[in-house]
Formats: structure tokens, C-alpha cells, sequence
RNA sequence: UGAGUAAGCUGGGUGAUCGCGGGUACCAGGCCGAAAGGUGGUGCCUGAGGAAAGUCCGAGCUCCGCAGGGCAGGGUGCUGGGUAACACCCAGUGGGGGCGACCCUAAGGAAAGUGCCACAGAAACAAACCGCCACAUUGGUGGCAAGGGUGGAACGGUGCGGUAAGAGCGCACCAGCGGCCGGGUGACCGGCCGGCUAGGUAAACCCCACCUGGAGCAAGACCGAAUAGGGGAGCGGCAGGGCGGCCCGUCCUGCUCCCGGGUAAGGUCGCACGAGAUGUCAGGGCAACCGGCGUCCCAGAUAGAUGAUCAUCCAAGACAGAACUCGGCUUACAGGUUUACUCACGGC
RNA sequence: GGCCCCAUGGUCAAGCGGUCUAAGACACCGCCCUUUCACGGCGGUAACCCGGGUUCGAAUCCCGGUGGGGUCA
């Protein structure tokens, strides 16, 4: 599966293929219609934040649309993440044409859901 | 006023706060890394499209030793011009469509050769089923192709003459073919004359003319550590291998001499000043385009930068996101807007 | 981002301008066989990805689009 990956500057990412796949195998998953968010503690005392975007989500605009809320979301509510793990935020083709509010809620509540 | 044709332009605006990529100036001279190298703060500037798309053509650029010859293969196909080049663009020619403005057109060659033309039909390039006429008289011999019938297509079409019946057998016009004359750079057009017939298909093979080496920025170049092995020149031409398929040719493996280097994870460059944008000239040209002069620098990421919130205006925002770069084509697209022209109706 | 393939019933697939009204197999439906099921036999439903063009005629040839898939660091 192809998969569209993007960095942010002011809060740390996830950049290596390595540390996706790691994220994936040994960590934990939270899921319903709109997301899937993968997390695996780090021993960094740090959180690290990756997006990933499949085509099967749309064209190259809606992914871009997605992928900005998403991070946009993870920047301002930081201090809701628990520290010292890895996040990877998958969509699903459902999130399409959500607006940034309802995508709030939905990814808040998965969160909750984590704990 | 309505209907329509063609060619363009535009593709939400404004303000505030937080956040992101790039450039630059100043400050800091710390942090990460084995190294190469990367990274911070503040101010200022800047930050997606007409299609950025599809990847359908054409180029630049890079590597394949050189980018060489022939064959094969592929592409283009009315004419002239534009261009770096093109399958693109402009102007024209022929054909087709529309009352018209205007639009469409893969449009060389079928007397170079080959193949195919199912079914039907006598016959599909080769003729005679029903027929017509003459002589015989019943089953025959000879002549003919008008009419019928089949088919997408039937051996030029219509009319008059002619004949035993008929036929370009003769004549007129039309269509087609050839020749001559005139016009045009040319495709072609106009006129005259001649003989009297040549089916279609080349987006079937093919012939003719012209073009064409292959891959692609994930190309490729460099840096550093480790591990271990290479590169250049000359000689030689037997064997093996490489250079898009084959042949020629050529290079490497071989020997001698010399020199200091190749490969995967990583990093840097390539990476943005260019067939560039824009304005102008009573510039050249019917035009595409070309030329002169002036002004400007206009994204450059590398897991990949444009988002969020608020206010406000309106017609309430379509299709849609750069990834080496240009020139085209094609496809998607809400609305707004400009110019020229055509037809119909009405008024002056 | 570049390059390259493929598309025919529900599934796997043959076809290479004309008897295509499209082969075959599995699947599905009905009938027969069987006490019943299975196997077997007979019959049936069901397809050329879409839009143009070439041709008398296109699943096939040409052009454009759509949807899948592969490959290159």
C-alpha cells in the first residue's frame, strides 16, 4: 500500500520507515470509521507524532485537506497526549469533507479512548 | 430584444491572531552525529495551477567508451511557412456539414505487387441466373448486356440517335483518365483537345517521401567512516562477455607499465536566470512568429511546506496541489467578464 | 515522481476483421436419477470497461478516457 508521510518543524515526527513499522508491530491500536491511531512507548520522553494518508482517501487535494487538519489538531492539543510515545494517525476514506471541528471530536474521543 | 458562432481574460476579496517551507541580515557560538554534515532566536522579503492532472508527443539536461554505418523496428503523411523541436501553431488547397457567422477533415500511392471482400448472388475483377435477338424447332448454335433479381458495392450516369437485339457504336452534358496551354513558390485552379473505362479496402501487408540509438533526476556527480579491491595507458587480436534486436565496428576480461581508487545504510549537490516574465515600437510579417529597447527575479520541498480561529462584503466560491525544467496536445471545470461577427423579429 | 502491463457471464478464462446469435470449466436455477444428500445426465439464466473514428461489417484495428496491477531509491 502506498502511503503519504509528512513532517512537521515545531513538534517532533516520525520520519523513518523503521520507526512506522516498528509503531505497527509492536504497539497498540485505537480504531473506528474516520481513523486508526497506532502507539508504542519510546524511552525518548518525548511524544512523536506520523500521518498517513492513503490514496484509497482521495486525490492529492482532500489528502493534503486531511492530513493538515490532522496535524494542525496534534499541535494544539500536545499536552492531551501522554509523553514518551510514538503516534501514528492513519485515515480512512470516511474523514473526507469533515470539517476541523468534527474531526476534533473525533479524534479527542478516540483518544479518550486510549487513555 | 432573442438565438447563435468565434477568440480572449478571470478563477473569491479585505483585515487580525496562532502555526509551517524557502531566502536574507543580525545575534548566539551551543546542541545532534563516527564523519560528511545538519540544527537555534529575532526582523524583513517570499511561498502552487490554468489545467500544477493524464503522461499522449516534442526538446533541454545526465549517464550508457564514441553516439558510428547497414538491416530490422517505430513514427509522421494535402501545400507553404513558424519554431530549439514536434504528431503543435499560422496561412492556404481539396472534400464534407450549416440559411449564415463558422465548424469538421490520419487528406500520399489501389495502372509496383500480394491479400481480403463473410451471407446473398450466375458473377466481387471474374462474368451470364431470369432475360432480349437471329437461325434452327423444342433438350441446339450464335449474338447481346437494355431490363429484372442479390448485395454495402455489379463493369461510367442521364437523354437522344442507332440496331435483328444491343453495346461509348455515335452525339450532347456530367463524372473519371491522359495530354497541352495559362495562373500560382506549391497543394491546386481555369481553358482546350484526345481516346473511351479504370470496383472497394493501405487506422490489411506493402510502396514512396521525411524523421528516428537507448534509458531516464529513483538520471547522474561528489563527501565521509568501515570492509576490501579498483582505475588509466600501451600491446594483442584466439576464446568469452558488454554496447536497445541482428550484422559490421568497437570496448572489457588477458599481458606490461603507471596511478591511487569502486560498492550498500548516511550526507551534499543536481535544484531553478530560463528557447524566462512583462511593457513598449503608428518595427517586419495576412498570421503563427521574429527583431530592437526598457524593466523585473517570480515556490524550490526531500516522509515532502498554504492550515486553524474571528470579523466583514458579494454573484456564496467549480475542477483541483509544484517534485529536474520548458513547448504543445488531451481531459476536468461553478460563476463572472471583454471583443468581433451571423440569423430572426421590431423601431428609427 | 518515472517506467511498464491488464480489462470478456458471479469466478477462471478462449478469441487475433465476417457461420460471434461469443467456446469451455467452476458456480447458480429447474428437471431426471436416488428413500434423501452427493456424484452423474438433460435444459436454462448470465459477459466483450466507457466514448468517438476507420470499414459494407469491430470484442478484435486507430484515438481519447476510466478502473485495477507491477516495477525502480
Amino acid at each position: 500500500m502506498r502511503q503519504k508521510k509528512q513532517s512537521m518543524g515545531c513538534f517532533n515526527i516520525l520520519k523513518k520507515r523503521r520507526d512506522f513499522r516498528k509503531t505497527y508491530a509492536g504497539g497498540k491500536v485505537v480504531a473506528d470509521g474516520h481513523l486508526v491511531i497506532y502507539y508504542k512507548a519510546n524511552n525518548l520522553g518525548i511524544s512523536r507524532f506520523g500521518f498517513s494518508v492513503s490514496k484509497k482517501v482521495g486525490c492529492a487535494v482532500k489528502r493534503n485537506k486531511v492530513r493538515r487538519i490532522l496535524k494542525e489538531i496534534c499541535r494544539k492539543n500536545q499536552e492531551k497526549f501522554l509523553n514518551g510515545r510514538d503516534y501514528v494517525i492513519v485515515s480512512r476514506p470516511g474523514i473526507v469533507g469533515k470539517s476541523y471541528q468534527k474531526v476534533s471530536e473525533i479524534l479527542l474521543s478516540n483518544l479518550r479512548r486510549l487513555g
